[in-house]
RNA sequence: GGCCCGUUCGUCUAGUUGGCCUAGGACGCCGCCCUCUCAAGGCGGAAAUCAGCGGUUCGAAUCCGCUACGGGCUACCA
């Protein structure tokens, strides 16, 4: 586990098929984490060769997600379909040094072999039929146009190790190996070839991917080594599991990256959740920043497990975070959820519920009776227990009495006046409390009743009360 | 089938040079306190014989082997 002498450079490198998903946001975090740790770059590249899966608005889509959780990456993105012609001469000086080979087998002959292959229960392997084709003879062929892909020439014998700064040292027997293909017929390359190209030109130190690559890693590392080319250090990143146990997926409600912007998650949150996915600072503290992060980030303390999403904690997460944010801020972001609703108007109310959000999204519903008078009651919501419909309304009139003659409108006197009044009349003030909770707001759950009071305005709460009355006498 | 990886409370994990681990923290759960509801906060609790078995050792969650289970890969997909 050497210590590259080179300058850290790192990239994430997803392939353009659908929305960046928790998995793929946590392997860019963590190259981001690393690459800013050691002040080197993290670059963005788009592994778009399979053309078939493309999906269009895809890169945009992960570009944006990236960008939200405040992964911002270095230099232009590497975009692999434009670089189609570096890798067919890469396949050619491979043919040249013997490490690769054309091969002319089609599709149905190597279904076959495969078909043959399961029968006779045997490893399915290209059979290699092609490799031993006299160069001249495949230089030729291909002259003629025959279709063709580019196998890599596996050696047949010995071993391939790999010293994994997450797996640690992982060795794989050469004969198990495949002679994969690193050209298709298309002409665009494969992963393999595009992965070992491209990660030289950018001049990759550390290569940190998923641990799907774990078995191909070997295939990897001789394709550097034919190419002469200096070898990246490898961290293979166990995978984010759902509740079940299975790779994550829309199923588990856990939803790309996006989506949880949608449902009122903080990127900080966001961010702060997935480190702690299969990483840990070794201590006990649980809320780190970005910059916390950078500052603590180990690859080696990645564990070498796979991890399972908790929903419930990503939840509690985002409640730290949104206390933990400014008045300002927070109403900011709650009135850009919020439409309609201007930020000047959002802003006083927001330490009322600050306390209270475990996501952006339950700010509106929570916050709507500042907004809109309440339009209908509940009788059995209203009415505290024991208290029938009379002795309510009697009740809520004292209260508009008492409260019209307050000359400051401000907590304490208007908590003063109110349980002095519920004193009075002999009921308990939580019932008191209750009644007109409901009253001023239609809920039976607010913020803190005397604080919303204060906040609507006098005329506002009177006029509340005054509708709750009048909702009572038709019951009566 | 073949190859590879993994396995500490329900979940994320601490533990990594074997003894300070009668295994610590967090989420969630339960109870109490606070209290005008709900939260937040505070306090306390239940919860892992460290997958199992066999070694090595005075001593193992920590080292070795086997087994079981889980997962990944096995495409002209990434």
């Amino acid at each position: 586990m050497s210590e590259s002498p080179l300058p850290v450079r790192v990239r994430y490198a997803p392939s353009p098929t659908g929305a960046l998903h928790l998995g793929g946001a946590r392997t860019a975090l963590f190259n981001f984490l690393f690459a800013r740790q050691r002040r080197g770059q993290f670059l963005l590249r788009i592994e778009d060769t399979d053309r078939a899966r493309l999906k269009p608005g895809s890169q945009e889509q992960i570009q944006e997600a990236l960008g939200w959780l405040g992964l911002n990456w270095d230099e232009q993105p590497v975009v692999q379909s434009q670089r189609k012609e570096i890798y067919r001469g890469a396949a050619d000086e491979l043919i040249g040094r013997g490490a690769a080979y054309r091969c002319f087998c089609t599709p149905e002959r190597l279904e076959l072999m495969r078909a043959e292959q399961r029968a006779r229960r045997q490893p399915e392997r290209y059979d290699r039929r092609c490799a031993t084709i006299p160069p001249e003879e495949s230089a030729r062929r291909a002259a003629a146009g025959e279709p063709f892909v580019v196998r890599q020439r596996m050696p047949a014998e010995g071993t391939t190790s790999l010293h994994d700064l997450v797996m640690g040292t992982v060795v794989f027997r050469n004969e198990t190996l495949d002679d994969h293909v690193l050209l298709k017929s298309d002409g665009y390359p494969t992963y393999h070839l595009a992965f070992a190209v491209d990660d030289h030109d950018s001049r990759i130190s550390h290569v940190i991917r998923g641990d799907g690559w774990l078995p191909s890693a070997p295939k990897h590392l001789l394709l550097i080594e034919a190419f002469q080319w200096p070898v990246p250090a490898f961290a293979h990143l166990p995978l984010v599991l759902g509740p079940d146990r299975k790779p994550l997926a829309k199923r588990h409600g856990a939803k790309d990256v996006l989506e949880y912007r949608e449902a009122g998650y903080l990127p900080e949150a966001i961010v702060n959740w997935i480190a702690f996915l299969g990483w840990s600072p070794g201590t006990e503290d649980e809320i780190l920043s970005m910059p916390d992060l950078i500052a603590r980030f180990s690859i080696d303390k990645v564990q070498p497990s796979p991890a399972i999403a908790n929903l419930e904690r990503l939840d509690w997460l985002n409640g730290q975070y949104i206390r933990r944010l400014s008045p300002d801020e927070l109403a900011r972001r709650i009135a850009s959820t919020m439409g309609e609703v201007p930020v000047e108007r959002v802003r006083p109310v927001v330490p009322l519920v600050q306390e209270r959000l475990r996501t952006l999204a339950e700010a509106p519903d929570m916050l709507r009776f500042f907004f809109t008078r309440p339009d209908g009651y509940r009788a059995d919501q209203l009415l505290p227990k024991g208290k029938d419909v009379e002795a309510t309304a009697a009740a809520i009139d004292a209260c508009e009495t008492a409260l019209q003659g307050l000359t400051e409108w401000a907590h304490e006197p208007v908590e003063t006046c109110l349980r002095e009044l519920a004193h009075r009349i002999g009921w308990a003030s939580r019932d008191l409390f209750m009644a007109l909770r409901v009253a001023v707001t239609g809920r039976t759950v607010t913020p803190p009743l005397i604080e919303s009071m204060v906040v609507l305005g006098k005329p506002e709460v009177l006029a509340r009360l005054q509708r709750a009355k009048a909702a009572l006498k038709p019951l009566n």
